[in-house]
DNA sequence: GTTTACACGTGATCC
DNA sequence: TGGATCACGTGTAAA
C-alpha cells in the first residue's frame, strides 16, 4: 500500500523532529549520532533530577549525635559551559548560633556560591544544611577545605548549657555569603 | 553483506536500549511510543533546566522603584506523582525588616513550601526573592492570594526615613516558614 | 478492515 | 575497501 509507506515516513519524521529538538537542548552539534545523543540525554536527565532533589529535599531535623557530611552529588552543566560542582554540606551539633559568622567567612573565602542555606534547631541541637556550587577547577580542594573547616568549627565548640534547651521546632535560614 | 546486517541490528539495539533507560526515568509505562516518549523527554528536560535556573539565578539587587512580581515558571513533576507548581515572588521596596514576620505568616497560611528565600538590601532599599512550591490543586489561588498579600503588605508600608540609608550590599536569607 | 507502531534488511553516503 | 550511520520501504502483529 502507498498509504503505509507515507505513514511510516511521517512516523520517522516525528521521531527525528524530537531528536533534533533534544540536540538544541544539550551541548552537542547537529551531527552527533542518535545513540550518542540519547546517551547524553539519559545522563542529563539523571543529573538534573538529582540536582533539583538535592536542593529541594533537605533533611533539617537535627540528630542527637554530632555529625559533618560533605557530599558531592551533582554537576551543573550549562550548555557549552564548563560546569560547576554542586555539593551539600550538613553540620549537626549543639546549638551554637555564635558560630554562624565564622561559617559565613569560610564560605566567602572559598568563593562558594550558596544555592540554599537552611538552619533548624530542635531541643537545643541544631542542623545546618548548605547547598553550594564550586568552580569545577577548584571543586575538589574546596570540598576538603570546607570539610576541615567545619571540623575545626565543631572542635572549637564548647559544651552548651543544656538548661537553655527549648522544645519546638524553630526553623530559619542563615545569612547568605 | 552479512556483517552489515548485524551491525545495523546492533545499532538499533543500542538506540532502543537508551530509549528503555529513558522510560525508567520518566512517568510512563514500558509501552509508550518512541515518539511520545521523546516528546515527554523534551518537555522534562526543559522543565528541569528551567527549574534549576529558577532556583539558582536570583536577581537580588534592589531596584529604585517599588515592584511586586509573582510569576509561575516551572512545574515539578515527580515520577508518578501529581506535580507541584513552582513560582518565584519578588518584592522590592524601602527597607522594612519589620514586615518579615507578616511575610512568613502569609507563606505559612498558604501552605507554601519555601525552596529558597533571599533578601538583599542596598542603599536603604530591599529586595526579597521567594522561590516557593504549591500543591497543584490550589496553586492558582495561592499565586493570586500571595500577590494580593504582598500588595497589601506594601500598602501598609510607611515611608522610611531616608537618612537611615546605608551604602554597601548586605545580603542575608530570611527565616523559612 | 483500518490504523499504528515496531523490527528488519538494504542501498546510499561519509570518513 | 571497510566501518559506521542514516533513510527508506516492507512484513508483521497488536489494537
Amino acid at each position: 500500500m502507498n498509504n503505509h509507506k507515507e505513514a511510516e515516513k511521517r512516523r520517522r519524521e516525528r521521531i527525528n523532529s524530537h531528536l533534533d529538538h533534544l540536540r538544541t537542548l544539550l551541548p552537542c552539534n547537529s551531527k552527533t549520532d542518535k545513540a550518542s545523543l540519547l546517551a547524553k540525554v539519559v545522563q542529563r536527565v539523571k543529573e538534573l533530577k538529582q540536582q533539583t532533589s538535592q536542593i529541594t529535599d533537605l533533611e533539617t531535623v537535627p540528630s542527637e549525635t554530632d555529625e559533618i557530611t560533605v557530599l558531592s552529588t551533582g554537576t551543573d552543566y550549562e550548555a557549552g559551559g564548563e560546569g560547576r560542582l554542586i555539593f551539600k554540606a550538613s553540620l549537626c551539633c549543639e546549638d551554637r548560633s555564635d558560630l554562624i559568622p565564622d561559617l559565613i567567612e569560610i564560605l566567602n573565602s572559598l568563593h562558594l556560591k550558596t544555592l540554599k542555606a537552611e538552619m533548624a534547631t530542635l531541643g537545643g541541637r541544631t542542623r545546618n544544611v548548605l547547598v553550594v556550587a564550586a568552580d569545577k577547577e577548584h571543586s575538589i580542594e574546596s570540598i576538603h577545605f570546607l570539610q576541615n573547616s567545619l571540623k575545626s568549627l565543631l572542635d572549637r565548640s564548647t559544651p552548651t548549657d543544656r538548661s537553655k534547651r527549648r522544645r519546638g521546632l524553630d526553623r530559619r535560614l542563615m545569612p547568605l555569603t
